[in-house]
DNA sequence: TGAGAAGAGTTTTTT
DNA sequence: ACTCTTCTCA
């Protein structure tokens, strides 16, 4: 017991031994969070408080399920395996899998993931012949999930215009659509969850008796649903309900766009009365330079719960600022101070260099492959949404679900088997007419289509029967020979990185075998069909690590957005100009300023010892070159943090979007990197283009672009925060700044 | 059926 | 500028 508790600082220790009350943890970056809502989970087992099967802990990702359970490990006497920590969309698939008839659910029912939900969307409005240039399938996707993730079903939605009208005529659609092919979407299992919960007396109480702790990580991140999920399972926070201790950082919420609702800890603290609000603030990851300079940035914020980082490892170095002339010349210069770095003993993996937008990838990726420097980038396609494997999936769903049409058309024809789009229609039509599963559908047909359409059925059944007495692996590699896959890729020249995918699949199913028959009770003895489907819910919820050679020494890249949670010695913060970081879209939304800032925050956080800030005068974006104001956010930075690394005479005199910020000198020379892009002759007043001008109302910007000539010639003006502007030099009164 | 043209979109992302 | 999707035609 005292050992749980060694080496916990005084607000840790608190928050660890509060009575079973609930409470909100106010964690700062850095502050050990996942220690103390780990270490809570093994104090209140260990001091005999509550049996271990009383606990609830809900994370976002899986990653921070695996490692709180990882954690526990090592902390209990007894196997974590029993415990419910998981993600809430994980112990949601559980709890609808255990109480599937309650919900209205078959038993082996399908998860779609993203992708899975626009193509069936697509394929929605293609049988109800809806116009998809009306109704983008993007935009209709993003209005079913907004409004499932509010816990509002179509009956419920306020529709006061025609064209809601008919979005919610879709949304009603889809719904019978997943009903009549056992498939729930994402949002789904946590709406269908909540609804079973709220309808179902005897199942809601069971729960709310049995949890007597629930555990919240990244609460900031919550949306609506979320909350209302937990409160249900809290029983509204009413005596003798669970007690809810939340942990989370209004500083890092990040995800409003997509649901995330930051004013659920405001409302938490309020509609449970919580009396213990704990302030972690004692950061141990970087040093205080740079934690000074985070709070310097995020104090602009208004609105905030508060808390300031400290630290008792000293100042360390100032923060580096460089200012480049292009995107090009960033890149180069970053890779250079990678180099120098690597030669002076620091490891690659502890290197990271973030960026606001994934487009800006692209030129670290050239000048570090140029260089030859082993680097991995974060993001991007992951396993089980390869290509290769969402199709041999879509052969083991429907081996599991007949009905899952996503999956049959998926794989209907591919490999080709001479089933061409005809032959679907045709097929849809007869489904329509006889309301039922494409797959049902088939015998109803006749001719050409009939009898090819026929072989594929064929072809499935088969593969059901065969593979029944099969065990998993031996199952999905059975299917993977006879659906023709592996001898469509072997005929592929370019099939060899995706036949070895497919193999990786095979190691999956048998990790995943051998994880859950270590369980005892839970899937072995399962026929295998059910452990099947089973393994494609793994599929769909975990999606698998982005990319692989995780050992390797590598730089690591990725967007501010992915590295929260993450920590390195030295990181490189790229392309902090106005328009880019804060992005320009942030301008349009209610506080995307301040959302804006607070990932800086985050990004800032992540650094150890070493912070690299720069911006680059002109930048490569969609095919043309912009020329940006320096972010308003380096202005933020009080400047005795920082340590200027550009020659003088390569920088300009911007004082960025919000003006102010001193020191700093004059320009002179012009970019020599971005000269090719700008015409040679000068405009009226010798004005060129990347010119920083002053505008009697706009202030200050930037010469994009010009126009014309003589009495007619424009200039467009980039002026950050004010926006862009088109100017007639004639009737502005521009000045050089 | 597959290759090549044409067109659209391009902030951030987990489940 | 570049990528991904859809269209068109042999």
């Amino acid at each position: 017991m005292s050992q749980l508790l060694a080496n916990l600082n005084p607000e840790q220790t608190q928050a660890v031994t509060l009575p079973p009350q609930h409470a909100l943890i106010l964690a700062g970056a850095g502050s050990g969070k996942t220690r103390v809502l780990t270490t809570r989970i093994a104090w209140l087992v260990q001091s005999g408080q509550v049996d271990a099967h009383s606990i609830l802990a809900v994370t976002f990702t899986n990653k921070a399920a695996k490692e709180m359970l990882a954690r526990l490990g090592t902390m209990l006497p007894i196997s974590p395996r029993g415990l419910w920590v998981g993600t809430f969309h994980g112990l949601c698939n559980r709890l609808l899998r255990a109480h599937h008839r309650d919900a209205g659910l078959p038993q082996l029912f399908q998860i779609l993931d993203s992708a899975d939900q626009l193509a069936a969307i697509k394929r929605l409005l293609k049988t109800l012949n809806v116009d998809d240039e009306k109704f983008p399938p993007r935009e209709l996707q993003h209005f079913i999930n907004g409004q499932k993730e509010a816990g509002v079903r179509p009956h419920a939605v306020e529709a006061w215009d025609d064209y809601t009208r008919q979005r919610v005529q879709l949304y009603q659609e889809y719904e019978a659509q997943c009903q009549r092919e056992s498939v729930v979407d994402f949002a789904e299992l946590l709406l269908r969850t909540y609804e079973l919960l709220e309808r179902n007396e005897p199942i809601r109480r069971h729960y709310q008796r049995r949890f007597r702790h629930i555990l919240v990580d990244e609460f900031q991140d919550t949306n609506v649903l979320q909350y209302r999920w937990l409160k249900l399972l809290a029983d509204n926070g009413k005596e003798g309900g669970a007690a809810l201790f939340c942990v989370g950082d209004d500083d890092q919420s990040i995800y409003r766009f997509r649901g995330a609702e930051v004013g659920n800890m405001r409302d938490f603290e309020r509609e449970f009365r919580v009396q213990n609000v704990i302030r972690l603030e004692q950061n141990y990851r970087s040093r205080s330079n740079i934690l000074d300079a985070a709070n310097a940035i995020i104090r602009h914020n208004s609105d905030r719960l508060g808390k300031n980082l400290w630290t008792d490892q000293g100042a360390g170095e100032p923060i580096r600022v460089f200012e480049a002339f292009s995107d090009g010349d960033e890149a180069r210069w970053i890779v250079e101070e990678v180099q120098s770095l690597v030669r002076d003993g620091h490891s690659r993996a502890e290197i990271a260099l973030l960026y606001r937008s994934n487009a800006q990838s692209r030129v670290l990726e050239h000048r570090l492959f140029t260089a030859g420097i082993p680097y991995r980038v974060y993001g991007g396609l992951r396993f089980f949404e390869r290509q290769e494997i969402k199709h041999a999936l879509a052969y083991l769903r429907l081996i599991a679900n007949p009905d899952d049409d996503t999956a049959f058309a998926r794989v209907v024809n591919f490999p080709t088997r001479g089933i061409g789009a005809r032959s679907i229609e045709v097929l849809q039509d007869a489904s329509r007419t006889w309301n039922g599963s494409l797959y049902a559908s088939v015998p109803h047909l006749s001719g050409k289509a009939g009898t090819s359409l026929g072989h594929f059925v064929r072809l499935i059944e088969d593969l059901r029967r065969e593979t029944e007495p099969l065990a998993l692996p031996e199952l999905v590699d059975h299917v993977l020979d006879r659906s023709g896959l592996r001898d469509h890729y072997k005929a592929d020249k370019e099939g060899a990185e995706r036949l070895e995918n497919l193999d990786e699949l095979l190691n999956a199913a048998a990790n995943f075998l051998a994880e859950q028959g270590s369980v005892p009770g839970e899937a072995s003895g399962q026929p295998s069909h059910a452990l099947l489907a089973d393994f494609l819910a793994h599929a769909s919820l975990e999606a698998g690590d982005h990319q692989a050679d995780q050992g390797a020494d590598a730089v690591q890249l990725m967007t501010v957005h992915s590295s929260k949670g993450l920590e390195f010695d030295i990181v490189f913060l790229s392309g902090l100009e106005e328009g880019l970081f804060p992005h320009e879209n942030s301008a349009l939304e209610r506080d995307g300023l301040e959302e804006e800032r607070r990932l800086m925050y985050v990004a800032v956080t992540r650094a150890r010892e070493r912070l690299y800030v720069s911006f680059a005068q002109s930048r490569m974006l969609h095919g043309q070159t912009r020329y940006n104001l320096r972010s308003r956010f380096l202005e933020e930075i009080p400047v005795e943090l920082t340590k200027w690394l550009s020659p003088p005479n390569q920088r300009t005199a911007l004082g960025g979007a919000t003006g102010g910020g001193g020191a700093y000198f004059t320009p002179s020379a012009k970019p020599a990197a971005s000269r090719e892009s700008r015409p040679s002759s000068s405009l009226p007043g010798g004005l060129r283009i990347g010119q920083v001008v002053k505008h009697a109302k706009f202030g200050q910007g930037v010469i994009v672009a010009a126009e014309g000539g003589g009495s007619d010639a424009r200039v467009q003006v980039n002026f950050g925060a004010a926006g862009m502007k088109w100017l007639l030099l004639a009737v502005a009164k521009l000045e050089a700044a």
